[in-house]
DNA sequence: CATTTCGTTTCATATATCGTAATGCTTGTC
DNA sequence: GACAAGCATTACGATATATGAAACGAAATG
């Protein structure tokens, strides 16, 4: 039996890594769209407002050319000024995701047992679909004051480095997952390295318990149970994770009570929701 | 006395409307990024996916800028594409709305009012904030598989011609509201017209009884009450709706029972918020 | 009041973007 | 199974367009 961290970097040795080597400015691709994409993912919740310098420090641009780009976003609605001429992001941004909520109208009737789980854990319960190399969640349910950071749709966190992620990561199948950590590993080399035992024993967990755990892997201040639901008919993986406060987070209760109750959970909601059958529950074959 | 329609009319005559008659391409503002944010903005619940032709007919665009638009957008991770080389919208498209999400965490505190609401009315409650010409739905509260429609964050309606709309057109004081009005009479002349007569009441009404209803303006099946909360310290305007189906919404009842009730339930909320002290609550002047 | 910082605009230049046309792929039909 | 038709993508030259330097006005800072 190899440990995990050999069997992780033999999984990735195993995926095809066709990313271009990102050759300077890809011909192919529209610079003036990203750098204006860029902009818009420069906010977060700890980043409210950006001033026209500010954004062109950051992503290296002319303040003339930033100018020019909020001006747009200001125009198509996406951006507003504030009282002090900073840009920040307007509420009209909102739509743009909105097609996304309504293709996923599934989650609503997921809500009930998610509802069930956070009153019986005291703790926050999502909904998390991949992309890329990330996790996005789409729902959220739980007291949402109690957090330090502030749960709803759209916090993103990384695949390799958490508990969603991780259950995520387990939903893919032989070659797809091979190909996923070799790009993982490509981009997030240090990372990748000093996690590889934990995401490989989580993955494997995930596959044979229906759960896995992490303890402030991602968040220092978050434990978090995680477990895979599925593959949804339009080809979104999905995950149900709880996260817990880390010092009302028992370690004997997360594994032996939280983490098995959720994996209970998903065994009923993957009834709930539209995904389709196949080898996304637990007990299947290695990979 | 005048009507209703003249007074909508000579409130927008007052309003300066410097929209610069759009001269064909404006020289200060980037075409590509406008393009690529276009392609985001195509999708909607009933429109789920798009091919590559499909969204450069739409958009009067050539097929060849749009593959390579589509390419930058998939690069980015805001669209995916479906089994059949379709474009669909990306969940991570989300992500761009967090901020957004964050910043109006005050959100949360006037859910569980919302959700008495919702209970007590059978419909579904909405917050909303303005934006530029429409106005987009922040939280939604409500049993959701009950409605036709998909009620989620990122609904997006007109000002001049919904409940939630003319709600928020009452917060707006003096020369604010007169250049608005003469802003959407100018992009939505027809409309504005006919619905001048509605509006004109609503906003009137708003700030004398405290909200205002719509019989099928937005959505022919719904009918709603609007209540305006008032303006937070960042600027947001922000209204309070109930949305019934039409068939369950007996004019009396909405009139004599829901109204009164959406307005008194306000003034509870607008000291649960991070509302600004001003003229937002009804019995101000008339304008 | 002087000085610095910032945001916007102007303008010439370089180049990134566009559209045509050709290629290659998939789909549908006989 | 072969052919045809439709669609998406790529290549490439022409051109419109985005860029960055510099200048300007405004606002904050000393």
């Amino acid at each position: 039996m190899t440990d995990g961290r050999t069997t992780l970097n033999q999984w990735a040795d195993a995926g095809r890594c066709d990313l271009p080597r990102d050759t300077g400015t890809d011909q192919a691709l529209s610079s003036t769209l990203i750098r204006g994409l860029e902009i818009l993912a420069l906010y977060s919740d700890s980043e409210i407002s950006l001033s026209n310098s500010e954004i062109a420090r950051r992503l290296g641009l002319n303040r003339a050319t930033v100018s020019r780009l909020c001006k747009t976003l200001v125009h198509m609605g996406y951006l507003r000024r504030d009282p002090k001429g900073a840009f920040r992001l307007a509420p009209r941004i909102l739509s743009l995701s909105y097609p996304v909520l309504a293709a996923t109208r599934w989650r609503h009737r997921l809500v009930p047992p998610m509802r069930e789980l956070a009153e019986m854990s005291g703790g926050n319960v999502t909904l998390a679909v991949m992309t890329d190399d990330q996790f996005v969640q789409i729902q959220n349910v739980g007291n949402p004051t109690s957090f330090p950071h502030v749960p709803e749709s759209g916090v993103t966190g990384p695949l390799h480095r958490s508990a969603s992620g991780r259950a995520l990561l387990s939903l893919l199948e032989g070659q797809a997952l091979f190909d996923k950590l070799a790009e993982l590993r490509q981009k997030f080399p240090a990372e990748f390295e000093s996690h590889a035992e934990l995401t490989a024993a989580s993955i494997t967990r995930c596959r044979t318990e229906g759960f896995c755990t992490s303890y402030g892997d991602w968040r220092a201040n978050i434990v978090a149970v995680s477990t895979p639901l599925g593959v949804t008919d339009d080809g979104l993986r999905v995950a149900l994770s709880c996260g817990l406060p880390r010092f009302s987070a028992r370690e004997e209760y997360v594994e032996k009570d939280l983490g098995p109750r959720m994996a209970e959970a998903a065994k009923a909601m993957r009834l709930m929701g539209p995904f389709v059958p196949g080898p996304a529950e637990p007990g299947r074959a290695a990979i």
